[in-house]
DNA sequence: ATCCCGAGGG
DNA sequence: CCCTCTGGAT
């Protein structure tokens, strides 16, 4: 199967696959892709509704306090780190790019809590720009459909995907491997049954022997 | 016990 | 390269 051809398949399964983190600006949906490090979209989407009524934009966050604001996002794990990338990422926002969220790469990781994933999710849902973020769904599926080595960093994953991948599906590619992870191929009993890939699947041949 | 749309620091 | 931060869901 090519590259493309997977990506067709996991297009059927999930035809509505998309950003699933609640947002309805630039401004929040930075805030939100901070905070889903290391936690799920349904969680995340549950503390931002009244993180963003206390908060509405990123003057009020780079004003606020930081133990409310750690307070708000406690249940989110990982919060004193979050709170300061936050925050220091709004005030980031309002001292050197002028409220605004920047939008291209070198700026976005010039802000706190900004690595090259998240600054790849920011460039592609806030601003369309071609990019193909490396989150753990993506990193663990390509490597077991064979898209890239079991010892690839998180960038080498990135340069092998928009290689075999044409650019103009980059943006869709990177949703339909997640939502693939998500919600069939999970880190642990991954639905195999439901699977189109177990022939050139290699977690399904590793664990045969 | 393991994983969740990681980043920063040593 | 490694380690730490952290609570909730399963």
């Amino acid at each position: 199967m090519t590259p493309v051809e997977i990506l067709d398949e996991m297009g059927k399964l999930f035809p509505n696959a998309r950003c699933e983190l609640a947002h309805e600006d630039n401004y929040q949906m930075a805030v939100a892709v901070v905070l889903s490090a290391q936690t799920t979209d349904a969680s995340v989407n549950r503390v931002t509704p009244a993180l963003f009524a206390k908060y509405p934009d990123v003057y009020a966050l780079a004003n606020g306090s930081l133990d409310e604001i750690a307070d708000c996002i406690k249940s989110l794990g990982l919060y004193r780190n979050k709170a300061r990338s936050i925050q220091g990422m709004a005030k980031g926002i309002v001292d050197r790019f002028d409220g605004k969220v920047p939008d291209n790469m070198r700026d976005l990781t010039s802000l706190p809590g900004i690595g090259r994933k998240c600054a790849n999710v920011i460039l592609s849902e806030c601003f369309n720009v071609p990019a193909l973020a490396v989150d753990t769904h993506v990193n663990r599926i390509a490597k077991r459909l064979g898209l890239a080595k079991a010892d690839d960093s998180l960038m080498d994953v990135e340069r092998k995907l928009k290689r075999k991948i044409p650019r103009d599906r980059w943006i869709q590619a990177h949703h339909q491997m997640i939502f693939f992870g998500r919600y069939l191929c999970h880190a642990q009993h991954p639905a195999c049954k439901q699977c189109p890939f177990t022939g050139i699947c290699l977690y399904l041949r590793k664990k045969a022997k």
